[in-house]
DNA sequence: ACCCCGAGGAAAAACGTTTTCCCGCCTAGC
DNA sequence: GCTAGGCGGGAAAACGTTTTTCCTCGGGGT
């Protein structure tokens, strides 16, 4: 137990295979410059084989000054909505060949001093900012310090590099698709803080009704922070508006679930009574009751992006945000109808 | 733009301090043995801060053969159980210094490797293990490997070290529920695996049935992977049996939400004509429709263990197993009531 | 005057890589 | 016969720490 198997290192390979650290290592990392006799190679090869060689990753780094590390700042309490963007960004990361160290906001205030500490330890080459609770003042000073990072939908224009879906748009459709079947007085449960992200699926909300010809009521849009419980209070005084909302859209599908149970207890007909639709998609929204209409987006894709774009960043290449526009798909289920008569 | 801010080194501070960097290293590191005149100390100390020095991970890492860094193993797409689990091994990682490297294991065949370099390049000091999917095989060759990881919620008898809760007495507690509210014929959504944990609650379900004095039927009992898609199917089937349970256990929070939904779709009134009940407690449970009733499971006091252990672990002490007793809570929601006359 | 000691600090050897020189040898061309 | 230039490969210098070893002073005791 705790056998504390000598970890084998590039030396006992080259070792084993009779020749020195410096062609070893310029073999098993396929330099193409190199020069060698075919039988030496295979030596070489052979021997990391059987020794089942890794190169110690922390040497490696320390003199070619990275990582393969990249680490995403998330908010892990808002788990619906960013586990699709968790998986794409690992998978794309282990592509690449990196892995990803995970950093939770829970408790941002406390802890921004360690998200420094991932970058200016250089425990990771670059960082990926997936969390609201992120403030814009932290991206800048990250900014400043010239390190590599991605911030994932929201959009600071000149500082950093960001990659983003059409929220606003996104939005937008959920409306026209309610306005399609007759809905006039439509109502908006709201993200609480003024982030860049909240403030666009706003506005969406606020284009695609007048886009309808339609007339955004003030006292129909409530905004709430992302708990459940407050989601389920500001649905439910929103529900108790005269006259009242046919219909409503909530801003994230994590307050879709509240914002359903606050519509079952104001005893409304669902959806004959009352539609109710969520901006984004989610594995669970087709099982609730009644199975949820929403708007798919690309969610993936902007996580694929974005970590492409941290990679470009990070390899030195020019890297430009970038806005994925692939159409937000409406997913029409059980939750939206026509108005009552 | 990319100023590349030169990191700073301990060499600049010991130069800005006037000192050489071994004992502005031990200074910094707080090396209690160190005699120096204060004010010297002070000089590195403000050099230090006034130069934002940060040590460089890696070459402390190698230096130190360590790397402050835990890696999980988890199945992302079992987001919504695994996030409790998650954020607190972030917390409690974090608190003791470390940072945590995540893996998914969505496609573990092909990716077994990847895992197993993790840490044989020594990127991180350990590895808790939090995936159904990873086998029981891998974990043993894990072990042959000396190196230090924890497996959450599946004990492996012999092999490494593990945290886990109390399944099987909670999954008795949720049939001990029904049994008291007067159901005879309970049906039980099982995963499908014959993983460990998978096991220990269908156990916990024939034990818990035992006790009440009733008989498990193995008509009642529905085995089902875990996507949303089959256990809907599976929960479908089990009512459709004749005699038709009144009251069924679902294995776990995931599953809960579309076997709720088949209930739905059955047409029997909840919980008049059928109670629902799901093994472990999930944010949205108290939000579906009907609210679940649950039994929620010291989740996060399990990865805290499990933290520990493998810190304890790593750190050279010798940790044992550990097994969460903390009784199971029973929440108590909508989703229960007596059966039918 | 000599010895010893402790405080204060420098030098240097790791940790395990990568990479840049460089060197010897062999062949070919003169 | 002599050299230019490959080819095959080695030595050694980094990368930025930590830590051990050792040196140098001053001063106090004998």
């Amino acid at each position: 137990m705790r056998a504390t198997a000598k970890a084998v290192r590039l030396a006992d390979v080259a070792r084993a295979a009779g020749v020195g650290t410096s062609i070893a290592s310029r073999v098993l990392n396929g330099d193409p410059t190199v020069s060698i006799r075919p039988e030496t190679r295979e030596r070489i090869l052979a021997a990391a084989r059987t020794l089942n060689y890794r190169p110690n990753a922390l040497a490696r780094g320390l003199k070619l000054r990275r990582t393969t590390t990249l680490g995403i700042i998330a908010n892990l309490a808002y788990y619906y909505e960013i586990a699709e963007i968790l998986i794409a960004v690992e998978r794309v990361a282990a592509a690449a060949g990196y892995v990803v160290l995970i950093a939770d906001t829970a408790d941002f205030v406390e802890r921004g001093e360690a998200y420094h500490r991932l970058l200016s330890e250089r425990r990771v080459d670059g960082l990926l900012i997936a969390s609201i609770l992120v403030t814009d003042d932290f991206v800048r000073e990250l900014n400043e310090e010239g390190l590599p990072f991605v911030v994932l939908n929201r959009r600071l224009p000149g500082v950093g590099l960001s990659a983003s879906v059409d929220d606003s748009r996104g939005v937008a459709t959920a409306v026209a698709h309610l306005a399609a079947l007759g809905h006039t007085r439509i109502g908006y449960v709201a993200g609480e803080t003024s982030a860049e992200p909240v403030r666009r699926r706003l506005a969406g909300f606020r284009a695609g009704m007048r886009t309808a010809g339609l007339t955004p009521e003030p006292r129909l849009i409530r905004r709430s922070p992302p708990d459940e419980e407050n989601v389920f209070r500001a649905t439910s005084e929103l529900l108790a508006e005269t006259p009242r909302p046919t219909a409503i859209v909530v801003w994230s599908p994590t307050a879709a679930v509240p914002a359903l149970a606050a519509a079952h207890q104001s005893g409304l007909r669902l959806p004959e009574e009352l539609s109710v639709m969520s901006y984004n998609d989610s594995p669970i929204a087709g099982y609730l009751d009644p199975p949820l209409t929403t708007v798919r987006m690309p969610l993936r894709e902007m996580a694929e992006r974005g970590v492409d774009c941290l990679l470009r960043t990070i390899s030195g290449s020019r890297a430009a945000s970038v806005v994925v526009r692939t159409p937000p798909v409406l997913v029409e289920r059980g939750s939206t109808a026509a108005p009552p008569a």
